[in-house]
DNA sequence: AAGATATATTACTTTGGAGTATTATCCTAC
DNA sequence: GTAGGATAATACTCCAAAGTAATATATCTT
């Protein structure tokens, strides 16, 4: 338990590692007040003044993981439009497959997700990105007059991460739906509505 | 300033309404741990102490504000129930109203729905609650032949929450919309959906 | 083999902020 | 006008948890 000293090779970027992995998993099961330092150490393996080698505060470990959150999405943005501008799909498919690549991802990293997009400061600025970002794509399709032009696009991206956040939540993180199921689910109730259109009425 | 004793009649009720407003926004403005209850109690022209005396802890004061909300909530359902039951106009009116009410209330309360449903750990039963009796009202319609036959209205009815979660953060706290403007735009694009019925392909 | 350096520990300080013991003042009832 | 309950203030205690000073040991370099 706990040698001290330099350990072979590693130059404590392992130590460093378990740090944000526990931190990780804390943070996501208990937000940050709640997450202490000294479980973190504790159950890296390590204590306290050890934490203070890797990060200046608690504080910094926490954004260093917003910030890798931040990061691997906006990764995720860059390549979904390289692959959507290749896909010469139909509609349904096309969006569809965006938000998989979203689902896929908070599925992948579940404790990021949680941190930078529920419980961070910043998952405002976060979402409000990803909001612009949806709108722009709906408008494109919106001007090529795929989609009804008495919309506001800006309302609808923003009705679409809310439909994101919640089944993420619910559905997502609790296993009880798939990625991909989510994103088709999402993508024909917003595409066709719920209105019976062969309504007797 | 800051009278000691017993004043003219009040019996404290009024320290207590005084504690409990200054504790709304504080709460609401900062979260449960950034609050201080010294901050409340000076805000409220009292000290601590005197805070003691009407709530029995800082989580006690946060719990009472987050039942006010549950029940404000749990009256507005019942009463909007009567309503809808009275009402014999379209679709979309029936649903837009029901939307109504509930913006109209949050408008009503930010302070409180900010948190009861934003801040509290409760939040995810309150909202729970919503989904599932809106789930049921969905059903219903659905049986009638209303609603295309294919979809689960769970799902729906957790997207329409996300949808009103993130609307009334963005655009209606912010006064960008107003309830009714909300109401509408999501019954619209929830019912007819986005896609063009017009559309040239 | 002997610094030098990185990594770790033991044991401590510090502080923000929740909660309290005690005392004082005002109002009502008798 | 005085006893007693209610409402308030002054001046604390206490503790959890962040962060630090001083020190020890393992490995790398030459």
């Amino acid at each position: 338990m706990g040698q001290r000293g330099r350990q072979k090779g590693s130059i404590g970027v392992k130590s460093k590692e378990a740090l944000l992995a526990v931190a990780a998993e804390e943070f996501a099961k208990n937000g940050f007040h709640q997450t202490k330092v000294s479980t973190i150490v504790n159950r890296a393996g390590l204590t306290q003044p050890s934490f203070y080698l890797y990060f200046s505060s608690k504080e910094a470990i926490f954004q260093e993981l917003v910030h890798t959150f931040r990061n691997k999405l906006i990764n995720l943005t860059k390549e979904s439009r390289l692959e959507s501008n290749l896909d010469n799909s139909n509609l349904f498919t096309k969006i569809s497959s965006g938000l998989l690549a979203v689902f896929q991802f908070f599925d992948d990293h579940r404790h990021l997700t949680r941190i930078g997009f529920f419980l961070a400061d910043d998952a405002k600025e976060i979402k409000q990105a990803m909001v612009m970002q949806i709108a722009e794509n709906l408008l494109a399709e919106q001007q090529d007059n795929y989609f009804r032009q008495d919309l506001d696009m800006v309302i609808v991206a923003e009705c679409i991460i809310g439909a994101i956040e919640r089944l993420t939540m619910t559905k997502l993180f609790t296993g009880e739906k798939s990625p991909q199921q989510l994103a088709n689910e999402i993508v024909d109730i917003y595409l066709y509505g719920l209105q019976n259109t062969k309504s007797l009425k």
